[in-house]
DNA sequence: CGGTCATGCGGAG
DNA sequence: TCCGCCTGACCGG
Protein backbone atom coordinates (compact mmCIF):
# COMPACT_ATOMS: atom_id res chain seq x y z
CA UNK A 1 0.00 0.00 0.00
CA UNK A 2 0.90 3.80 -0.88
CA UNK A 3 2.44 6.00 1.77
CA UNK A 4 1.66 9.11 2.20
CA UNK A 5 2.60 10.30 -1.44
CA UNK A 6 0.47 8.22 -2.86
CA UNK A 7 -2.30 8.94 -1.22
CA UNK A 8 -1.71 12.53 -2.66
CA UNK A 9 -1.49 11.57 -6.10
CA UNK A 10 -4.80 9.99 -5.84
CA UNK A 11 -6.32 12.45 -4.28
CA UNK A 12 -5.21 14.62 -7.27
CA UNK A 13 -6.53 12.44 -9.73
CA UNK A 14 -9.51 13.04 -8.08
CA UNK A 15 -9.44 16.69 -8.00
CA UNK A 16 -8.80 16.33 -11.59
CA UNK A 17 -11.46 14.09 -13.49
CA UNK A 18 -14.10 13.67 -10.92
CA UNK A 19 -14.50 16.61 -8.82
CA UNK A 20 -17.28 18.97 -10.08
CA UNK A 21 -18.81 16.14 -12.14
CA UNK A 22 -21.72 14.01 -11.16
CA UNK A 23 -20.90 11.01 -9.91
CA UNK A 24 -22.48 7.14 -10.32
CA UNK A 25 -21.64 5.45 -7.25
CA UNK A 26 -22.42 1.54 -7.07
CA UNK A 27 -20.59 -1.66 -5.08
CA UNK A 28 -20.73 -4.64 -7.15
CA UNK A 29 -18.44 -6.30 -4.29
CA UNK A 30 -21.95 -5.54 -1.88
CA UNK A 31 -19.96 -4.61 1.12
CA UNK A 32 -20.73 -0.81 0.82
CA UNK A 33 -24.11 -0.68 -1.16
CA UNK A 34 -25.72 1.62 1.26
CA UNK A 35 -23.07 3.96 1.40
CA UNK A 36 -22.80 3.67 -2.90
CA UNK A 37 -26.73 4.60 -2.73
CA UNK A 38 -26.17 7.42 -0.76
CA UNK A 39 -23.87 9.07 -2.86
CA UNK A 40 -25.12 8.11 -6.42
CA UNK A 41 -25.89 10.66 -8.26
CA UNK A 42 -24.20 13.38 -6.29
CA UNK A 43 -21.98 16.02 -7.35
CA UNK A 44 -18.37 15.51 -5.84
CA UNK A 45 -17.28 18.90 -4.39
CA UNK A 46 -13.71 17.98 -2.97
CA UNK A 47 -10.46 15.91 -2.67
CA UNK A 48 -8.16 16.11 0.00
CA UNK A 49 -5.47 13.91 1.18
CA UNK A 50 -3.99 14.10 4.85
CA UNK A 51 -1.05 11.33 5.10
CA UNK A 52 -2.79 8.11 4.39
CA UNK A 53 -6.07 8.95 4.04
CA UNK A 54 -8.55 10.73 1.76
CA UNK A 55 -11.68 11.95 1.84
CA UNK A 56 -14.24 12.82 -0.97
CA UNK A 57 -16.61 15.68 -0.82
CA UNK A 58 -20.06 15.56 -2.11
CA UNK A 59 -23.13 17.44 -2.21
CA UNK A 60 -25.06 17.60 0.80
CA UNK A 61 -22.03 17.25 3.57
CA UNK A 62 -21.36 13.72 2.61
CA UNK A 63 -17.78 12.64 3.08
CA UNK A 64 -15.92 9.81 1.56
CA UNK A 65 -13.53 8.41 4.23
CA UNK A 66 -10.83 5.55 2.23
CA UNK A 67 -7.69 4.40 4.00
CA UNK A 68 -5.89 1.92 1.39
CA UNK A 69 -4.47 -0.15 4.28
CA UNK A 70 -1.76 -2.60 3.54
CA UNK A 71 -3.19 -3.50 0.14
CA UNK A 72 -6.20 -1.49 -0.72
CA UNK A 73 -5.58 0.10 -4.26
CA UNK A 74 -7.68 2.43 -6.57
CA UNK A 75 -8.03 1.31 -10.17
CA UNK A 76 -8.71 4.53 -12.30
CA UNK A 77 -10.16 3.93 -16.31
CA UNK A 78 -11.84 6.00 -18.98
CA UNK A 79 -10.55 9.87 -19.50
CA UNK A 80 -8.05 10.50 -16.97
CA UNK A 81 -5.78 13.49 -16.72
CA UNK A 82 -1.73 12.63 -17.14
CA UNK A 83 0.41 12.28 -14.12
CA UNK A 84 4.13 12.01 -14.38
CA UNK A 85 5.38 8.70 -13.87
CA UNK A 86 9.04 7.73 -13.86
CA UNK A 87 9.99 4.79 -16.28
CA UNK A 88 12.69 2.67 -14.24
CA UNK A 89 14.22 1.10 -16.71
CA UNK A 90 15.18 4.36 -18.57
CA UNK A 91 15.60 6.46 -15.77
CA UNK A 92 12.68 9.06 -17.23
CA UNK A 93 10.46 11.24 -16.18
CA UNK A 94 7.62 10.76 -18.37
CA UNK A 95 3.89 12.30 -18.90
CA UNK A 96 1.19 8.81 -18.74
CA UNK A 97 -2.03 8.25 -18.11
CA UNK A 98 -2.71 6.94 -14.94
CA UNK A 99 -4.42 3.89 -15.95
CA UNK A 100 -2.71 3.22 -19.83
CA UNK A 101 -4.47 0.42 -20.85
CA UNK A 102 -7.54 2.49 -20.91
CA UNK A 103 -5.91 4.75 -23.66
CA UNK A 104 -5.75 1.98 -25.81
CA UNK A 105 -7.50 1.89 -29.01
CA UNK A 106 -10.49 -0.11 -28.90
CA UNK A 107 -9.22 -2.07 -25.84
CA UNK A 108 -12.50 -2.80 -24.91
CA UNK A 109 -16.39 -1.15 -23.93
CA UNK A 110 -16.57 1.56 -21.50
CA UNK A 111 -17.27 1.02 -18.48
CA UNK A 112 -14.96 -1.81 -17.95
CA UNK A 113 -16.03 -5.03 -16.36
CA UNK A 114 -14.69 -5.03 -12.47
CA UNK A 115 -11.88 -6.90 -11.56
CA UNK A 116 -12.20 -8.32 -8.22
CA UNK A 117 -13.59 -7.47 -5.79
CA UNK A 118 -14.57 -3.81 -5.92
CA UNK A 119 -15.90 -2.27 -2.64
CA UNK A 120 -16.80 1.36 -4.47
CA UNK A 121 -16.98 2.43 -7.87
CA UNK A 122 -17.40 6.23 -8.39
CA UNK A 123 -18.09 6.64 -12.43
CA UNK A 124 -18.51 10.12 -14.47
CA UNK A 125 -19.79 10.09 -17.76
CA UNK A 126 -16.12 9.19 -18.95
CA UNK A 127 -13.89 7.97 -16.47
CA UNK A 128 -14.03 5.52 -13.67
CA UNK A 129 -12.63 4.60 -10.15
CA UNK A 130 -12.48 1.45 -8.54
CA UNK A 131 -12.11 0.88 -4.79
CA UNK A 132 -10.62 -3.08 -3.98
CA UNK A 133 -9.75 -3.81 -0.28
CA UNK A 134 -9.61 -1.47 1.39
CA UNK A 135 -8.66 -0.92 5.15
CA UNK A 136 -11.69 1.58 5.54
CA UNK A 137 -14.37 3.06 3.50
CA UNK A 138 -17.28 4.99 5.61
CA UNK A 139 -19.28 8.21 4.98
CA UNK A 140 -18.46 10.95 7.81
CA UNK A 141 -19.89 14.09 8.23
CA UNK A 142 -17.92 17.05 7.64
CA UNK A 143 -17.84 17.21 11.71
CA UNK A 144 -16.87 13.70 11.89
CA UNK A 145 -14.35 13.95 8.99
CA UNK A 146 -12.64 17.39 11.10
CA UNK A 147 -12.61 15.20 14.07
CA UNK A 148 -10.11 12.63 12.33
CA UNK A 149 -7.96 15.26 10.93
CA UNK A 150 -7.40 16.96 13.83
CA UNK A 151 -6.24 13.50 15.62
CA UNK A 152 -3.48 13.10 12.92
CA UNK A 153 0.37 14.79 13.19
CA UNK A 154 1.25 17.29 10.11
CA UNK A 155 1.52 16.69 6.48
CA UNK A 156 3.51 19.12 4.72
CA UNK A 157 1.04 18.81 1.83
CA UNK A 158 -2.09 19.40 3.88
CA UNK A 159 -0.57 22.24 6.39
CA UNK A 160 -3.92 23.01 9.22
CA UNK A 161 -1.85 26.34 9.61
CA UNK A 162 1.35 27.80 7.98
CA UNK A 163 4.27 25.59 7.01
CA UNK A 164 6.40 27.25 9.94
CA UNK A 165 3.60 25.96 12.37
CA UNK A 166 3.76 22.44 10.72
CA UNK A 167 7.04 21.99 11.36
CA UNK A 168 6.82 23.18 14.88
CA UNK A 169 3.85 21.31 15.61
CA UNK A 170 6.13 18.10 14.66
CA UNK A 171 9.14 18.98 16.27
CA UNK A 172 6.72 19.57 19.23
CA UNK A 173 5.34 16.34 19.05
CA UNK A 174 8.44 14.52 18.83
CA UNK A 175 10.11 16.04 21.69
CA UNK A 176 7.28 15.81 23.84
CA UNK A 177 7.56 12.34 24.12
CA UNK A 178 9.61 9.54 25.69
CA UNK A 179 9.01 6.91 23.03
CA UNK A 180 11.25 5.61 20.40
CA UNK A 181 12.18 7.89 17.06
CA UNK A 182 11.67 5.18 14.92
CA UNK A 183 8.14 4.42 16.87
CA UNK A 184 7.34 8.03 16.42
CA UNK A 185 8.12 8.70 12.82
CA UNK A 186 5.60 5.42 12.26
CA UNK A 187 3.00 7.24 14.78
CA UNK A 188 0.20 9.24 12.41
CA UNK A 189 -0.66 11.57 15.44
CA UNK A 190 2.96 12.52 15.20
CA UNK A 191 3.63 13.27 11.80
CA UNK A 192 0.91 12.25 8.29
CA UNK A 193 2.13 9.92 5.56
CA UNK A 194 5.30 8.05 6.61
CA UNK A 195 5.55 4.88 6.59
CA UNK A 196 8.11 1.58 6.99
CA UNK A 197 10.07 2.85 4.12
CA UNK A 198 10.27 6.37 4.72
CA UNK A 199 11.00 5.56 8.34
CA UNK A 200 13.83 3.12 7.89
CA UNK A 201 15.45 5.91 5.17
CA UNK A 202 14.73 9.25 7.30
CA UNK A 203 16.53 7.43 10.08
CA UNK A 204 19.12 6.40 7.84
CA UNK A 205 19.55 9.57 6.76
CA UNK A 206 19.62 11.72 9.61
CA UNK A 207 22.13 9.22 10.85
CA UNK A 208 19.67 8.77 14.30
CA UNK A 209 20.16 5.73 16.21
CA UNK A 210 16.10 4.00 16.11
CA UNK A 211 16.02 3.83 19.58
CA UNK A 212 16.66 7.51 20.52
CA UNK A 213 13.66 8.72 22.51
CA UNK A 214 11.60 11.36 21.08
CA UNK A 215 12.65 14.25 23.71
CA UNK A 216 16.24 12.96 23.62
CA UNK A 217 16.26 14.81 20.10
CA UNK A 218 17.74 18.63 19.70
CA UNK A 219 15.06 21.27 18.37
CA UNK A 220 17.40 21.17 15.26
CA UNK A 221 17.80 17.33 15.06
CA UNK A 222 13.77 16.94 14.63
CA UNK A 223 13.07 20.30 12.60
CA UNK A 224 15.98 18.73 10.47
CA UNK A 225 14.49 15.70 10.29
CA UNK A 226 10.81 17.26 9.37
CA UNK A 227 12.48 19.41 6.79
CA UNK A 228 13.83 15.80 5.15
CA UNK A 229 10.28 14.69 5.16
CA UNK A 230 9.34 17.58 3.18
CA UNK A 231 12.08 17.58 1.02
CA UNK A 232 11.03 13.45 -0.05
CA UNK A 233 7.20 13.96 -0.10
CA UNK A 234 7.25 16.62 -2.64
CA UNK A 235 9.46 14.26 -4.97
CA UNK A 236 7.63 11.30 -4.05
CA UNK A 237 4.42 13.33 -4.83
CA UNK A 238 6.22 14.23 -8.32
CA UNK A 239 7.57 11.09 -9.51
CA UNK A 240 4.82 8.45 -7.96
CA UNK A 241 8.16 6.68 -6.43
CA UNK A 242 9.97 6.28 -3.01
CA UNK A 243 13.48 8.07 -4.32
CA UNK A 244 15.20 8.25 -1.01
CA UNK A 245 18.80 8.06 -2.33
CA UNK A 246 20.43 11.30 -3.35
CA UNK A 247 23.08 12.26 -5.78
CA UNK A 248 22.56 9.70 -8.07
CA UNK A 249 22.77 10.19 -12.00
CA UNK A 250 20.97 9.15 -14.80
CA UNK A 251 22.21 5.73 -15.37
CA UNK A 252 22.76 4.78 -11.44
CA UNK A 253 19.25 5.74 -11.02
CA UNK A 254 18.14 3.59 -13.46
CA UNK A 255 19.85 0.78 -11.84
CA UNK A 256 18.44 1.82 -8.54
CA UNK A 257 14.75 2.15 -9.96
CA UNK A 258 15.54 -1.63 -11.60
CA UNK A 259 14.30 -3.19 -8.34
CA UNK A 260 13.20 -2.44 -4.63
CA UNK A 261 16.39 -3.77 -2.87
CA UNK A 262 18.53 -1.60 -4.69
CA UNK A 263 16.52 1.50 -4.24
CA UNK A 264 17.27 2.36 -0.57
CA UNK A 265 19.48 2.74 2.01
CA UNK A 266 18.91 0.22 3.80
CA UNK A 267 14.96 -0.68 3.67
CA UNK A 268 14.85 -4.16 2.56
CA UNK A 269 18.56 -4.70 3.16
CA UNK A 270 18.68 -6.59 5.99
CA UNK A 271 21.97 -8.67 6.42
CA UNK A 272 23.61 -7.02 3.27
CA UNK A 273 26.60 -4.84 3.73
CA UNK A 274 25.42 -1.21 5.01
CA UNK A 275 26.25 1.05 1.55
CA UNK A 276 28.31 3.93 3.03
CA UNK A 277 30.50 1.81 5.60
CA UNK A 278 30.21 -1.96 4.60
CA UNK A 279 28.45 -3.05 8.40
CA UNK A 280 25.92 -5.51 7.95
CA UNK A 281 22.51 -3.88 8.02
CA UNK A 282 20.50 -5.18 11.02
CA UNK A 283 16.62 -5.96 11.33
CA UNK A 284 14.37 -6.10 14.26
CA UNK A 285 10.75 -5.52 15.01
CA UNK A 286 10.07 -1.81 15.97
CA UNK A 287 6.73 -0.51 16.24
CA UNK A 288 5.45 -4.24 14.62
CA UNK A 289 6.77 -3.41 11.40
CA UNK A 290 10.03 -4.47 10.28
CA UNK A 291 13.09 -1.70 11.26
CA UNK A 292 16.23 -1.63 8.78
CA UNK A 293 18.95 0.11 10.38
CA UNK A 294 22.59 0.54 10.37
CA UNK A 295 24.52 -0.03 13.57
CA UNK A 296 27.33 1.92 12.65
CA UNK A 297 25.95 5.00 10.56
CA UNK A 298 23.09 5.22 12.92
CA UNK A 299 24.14 6.14 16.61
C1' DC B 1 1.77 -22.30 -9.83
C1' DG B 2 1.44 -22.43 -4.70
C1' DG B 3 3.29 -20.13 -0.49
C1' DT B 4 4.76 -16.07 1.78
C1' DC B 5 5.11 -11.41 2.70
C1' DA B 6 3.83 -6.48 2.75
C1' DT B 7 4.38 0.63 1.21
C1' DG B 8 -1.47 -0.28 7.86
C1' DC B 9 -4.52 -0.05 10.90
C1' DG B 10 -8.87 -0.83 13.58
C1' DG B 11 -11.27 -3.96 16.34
C1' DA B 12 -11.85 -8.12 19.02
C1' DG B 13 -10.15 -10.59 22.91
C1' DT C 1 -1.62 -10.13 20.33
C1' DC C 2 -4.24 -11.82 16.62
C1' DC C 3 -7.38 -11.26 12.74
C1' DG C 4 -9.58 -9.08 8.66
C1' DC C 5 -8.84 -6.80 4.52
C1' DC C 6 -8.57 -10.44 0.19
C1' DT C 7 -4.34 -7.59 -3.78
C1' DG C 8 0.20 -7.86 -5.98
C1' DA C 9 5.25 -8.81 -5.87
C1' DC C 10 8.31 -12.14 -5.35
C1' DC C 11 10.42 -16.70 -4.85
C1' DG C 12 11.23 -21.65 -5.04
C1' DG C 13 10.09 -25.92 -7.37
Amino acid sequence: MPEGHKVHRISRAFAADFVGKKIAARSPQGRFAAGAAVLDGRKMTDSRAVGKQMFLGFTGGHWLRVHLGIYGMWDFAGRIREQVEVDPRAGTRTLRTVHPEAARAGSGTFPPEPVGQVRLRLATAVAVADLRGPNTCELLTADEMDAVIHKLGPDPLSPLGSPEEAEQEFVRRVRGRNVAIGQLLMDQGVVSGIGNIYRAEMLFRAGLEPHLPGRSLSAETAAALWRDWVGLLQVGVDTGLMLTMDGLGPEESALALASRADRHWVYGRAGLPCRVCGTEIALETMAGRKLYWCPSCQR
